[in-house]
DNA sequence: GGTATTAACAAACATTTGTTAGTTTAAAGG
DNA sequence: CCTTTAAACTAACAAATGTTTGTTAATACC
């Protein structure tokens, strides 16, 4: 049975991998089983279906999101605070699980008629919350007053590019890292 | 002779949208001609292959950013005024040829061996450019210290959103998303 | 008006795709 | 030791893929 979930969480991870750096369409389950070291026919003894392996990383991340999104909206503090918290979040589930990350960022849209709703779904539930966040703090004052649906998408977007770039021992650690992009998108990089 | 430059542009065009749509992979040709209004087949009287619609999306967008960074590398003015018309060129690309740079930041990877090579040491050679920039602002004391890595890839993701989100008449103008954009980058969300 | 060229088509090509069926191997349980 | 079961394999499937072929209709050129 442990042996069993193992195999399992072999196949996904290495997906996840793979299609990062294939993407969906151009990974077969030939060169998947070649990754796992077995043939392709063999893993159908572990997952239902090329989808269901998609869908189970798309919705690990949408899930994991919306997760964070509702502990941080039960914090106490001040708009910015929650922000910076939510934000931290968001890069560390980057940085812990990258290729995941990826796959839901580049490959949600080859999800399956209701599979692709419910993703769509979840992603606009997350979006909403953050701009919440980002419209409170525009009226407390506390934020600049440019549009919040723009800020949002600079912010989660500034953000993305974590997975696809940042590799720890390339001279930033990840908590540089965080300091750093935090103080661009909060302080700007021009000095004042 | 201008004709066939004409039904070639038209497939180009509509292989950008539905590469954008549904991915390189997600696309066959017979999607393709049916969008154009054509048989698969007859498309090979304009163009070459698959992968010859690829790699003119995504080098006609290389092209284009490396043309705009030598043009305002020799612009005068301070770091910060140039890396803000760069900037601004980088958004109005997206803006004209959304299609083509979704292609390019998402279907690059599908090019094959020596383009592949081309396309990724012409994007490096943006960035390094851009890179220089940030650099340079940094040690005239224009910029904050931050990692000049982190920067370029904050911005440079920061903006990629553009293509997928932005629609003329969603209630913010181009003017207004430059600004604001710039505003979050350059000078911060939060209110000093 | 005859001839070459362009551009469309239908049909077929070989390959690759995800997946299923049937079989074999090996470990586990009594 | 026998039976059961999980998990691997080989072989094959139908469907879809990018592309080539041969052919036909229309257009341009001398």
């Amino acid at each position: 049975m442990s042996k069993k979930l193992n195999k399992r969480q072999i196949i996904l991870d290495e997906a996840a991998k793979l299609f990062k750096l294939k993407g969906f369409g151009g990974t077969s389950m030939r060169d998947l089983a070649g990754e796992v070291g077995m043939e392709a026919a063999s893993m159908y003894n572990h997952i239902k279906s090329k989808d269901e392996i998609l869908e189970h990383l798309c919705f690990h991340v949408s899930n994991t999101y919306i997760a964070q999104l509702a502990e941080v909206e039960q914090m106490a503090g001040s708009n910015g605070d929650k922000l910076k918290e939510l934000l931290r979040r968001h890069i560390n589930l980057m940085l812990e699980d990258g290729a995941a990350v990826s796959v839901a960022n580049n490959d949600w849209k080859y999800l399956t008629d209701n599979k692709l709703e419910q993703f769509k779904a979840a992603r606009k539930q997350y979006e909403k919350g953050f701009a919440a966040l980002i419209e409170n703090g525009i009226a407390a004052g506390e934020f600049q007053p440019v549009n919040a649906s723009v800020a949002l998408f600079t912010i989660l977007s500034a953000v993305r590019w974590v997975e696809l770039w940042y590799r720890p021992g390339r001279g930033v650690t990840a908590q540089q890292l965080e300091e750093d992009i935090m103080t661009i998108l909060l302080n700007g990089l021009a000095k004042n």
